[in-house]
DNA sequence: GACAAAAGTTAGACATGGCTAACTTATCTA
DNA sequence: TAGATAAGTTAGCCATGTCTAACTTTTGTC
C-alpha cells in the first residue's frame, strides 16, 4: 500500500477554505444555473431534429415536463440569446452557435452518463442524476471523467 | 479483455428514453433546485458554528457571496422551513431537523469532493464542482462514489 | 455614557422560470 | 372546403433569489 498514486487526504475531512474560494465556490453555481435551461433546451431540440426530424413546442414540453407557454417563453429567450431561429407557430432551429452549443453539451451529457453507468449505477438512475450534474462538471473534471472511462474499459 | 465486469453500452451513444422518463428526469432536477438554498445554507450554518462559535449574518454573506439582505431573507425562509431558531440581530442556531439536514449534507459534499480529489482532481476544482454537483447526486450514486472511493484507498 | 462604526433589517425593484385561462393559427378529416 | 381538433401564443399571475438604498439596532471606543 504504497503513497505514490494517493491523491491525498483523509476522504472525510472537511477542506476549510478561504471565504473568498468558498464565495467564488457558490457564485460559478450561481453562473451554472443561469445557462442550465439554455443548455437543456438546445440539447433537447437538436436531439429531436435528429431523432423525429423537427423540434416542435409541443414536444419539447412533453420532454421537460412543462407546459408549452412555458416553452413558448423561453424559446424566445434563447432567441434573443440567438441560439435559435424560427418564426411563429412553425419548428425551431438552431443557430450555428446553437449547435455549437448543443453538440457541446449533448458530449458533455453522455460522457457524465457513461461515467456514472461505469461505476455501476443503472442507466435510468444516471440519466436522472446526469441530467443534474451537468451543468456543473468543469472542463477538468469533464476529462477526468474521460480518463476515468477509459480505466474502466481496460479493465473489463 | 472479458465482458464479465463491464457495465455495458458503448460510452458515447446518445440512450433514448421515454417522454415520461425524460421528464421526470428535469422534473427532479428542478425539485433539486428547490432544496438547493436550503442545504448550502444549513450546511454553512453548522460549518461556522463548528469552526467559529457561532453563526453571523455577515459571515454567512461573505462565504456566499451575496449581500446581507438577502441572507435575512433567506433565512426568515429557513426559519419558516423549521430549520433554523433565531431572534432579530442574533445568531443564527439550527433547529433538531436543520442540525439532521446539515449533517447529511456534509457528508454528501464531503463523500463528493474525495471522490472527485479520487480522480485526480485539485482540489479547488474538485471543492468548486462538488458545491453544485452534491444536489443532484441520488443516494444511489452517492454509494457508488462511497464504493468508488474505498477501492481507491486499496490501490494506493 | 456618548457617539461612531459595524451589523442587521426593511422596503421595493428586477430577472428567471414556472403556471392557468383565453385566444389564435394550423392541421386533419369528413 | 367547412368544421373540429391540435398546436401555439398571449396575458397575467406567482415563487424564488438576487440586488440597492435607507433605516434600526448592536457593539466597541474614548
Ligand atoms: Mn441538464
Ligand atoms: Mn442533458
Ligand atoms: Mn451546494
Ligand atoms: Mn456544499
Amino acid at each position: 500500500m504504497t503513497k505514490l498514486q494517493s491523491h491525498g487526504r483523509e476522504p472525510f475531512e472537511t477542506v476549510d477554505r478561504a471565504p473568498e474560494a468558498q464565495a467564488e465556490g457558490f457564485a460559478t453555481v450561481r453562473q451554472a444555473h443561469e445557462s442550465e435551461m439554455a443548455e437543456d433546451y438546445v440539447e433537447l431540440i437538436a436531439e429531436l431534429i435528429e431523432t423525429r426530424g423537427e423540434a416542435r413546442p409541443v414536444e419539447i414540453a412533453e420532454r421537460l415536463g412543462v407546459k408549452p407557454p412555458t416553452v413558448t417563453k423561453n424559446i424566445s429567450r434563447l432567441k434573443a440569446a440567438g441560439l435559435v431561429r424560427r418564426e411563429p407557430y412553425r419548428a425551431i432551429f438552431l443557430t450555428d452557435s446553437g449547435q455549437e452549443l448543443a453538440e457541446a453539451c449533448r458530449q458533455r451529457h453522455r460522457i457524465v452518463v457513461a461515467f456514472l453507468c461505469s461505476l455501476g449505477i443503472d442507466e435510468e438512475t444516471a440519466e436522472r442524476d446526469a441530467e443534474g450534474i451537468e451543468h456543473h462538471v468543469s472542463e477538468t473534471t469533464l476529462v477526468a471523467f474521460g480518463q476515468a472511462l477509459k480505466q474502466s474499459w481496460k479493465h473489463e
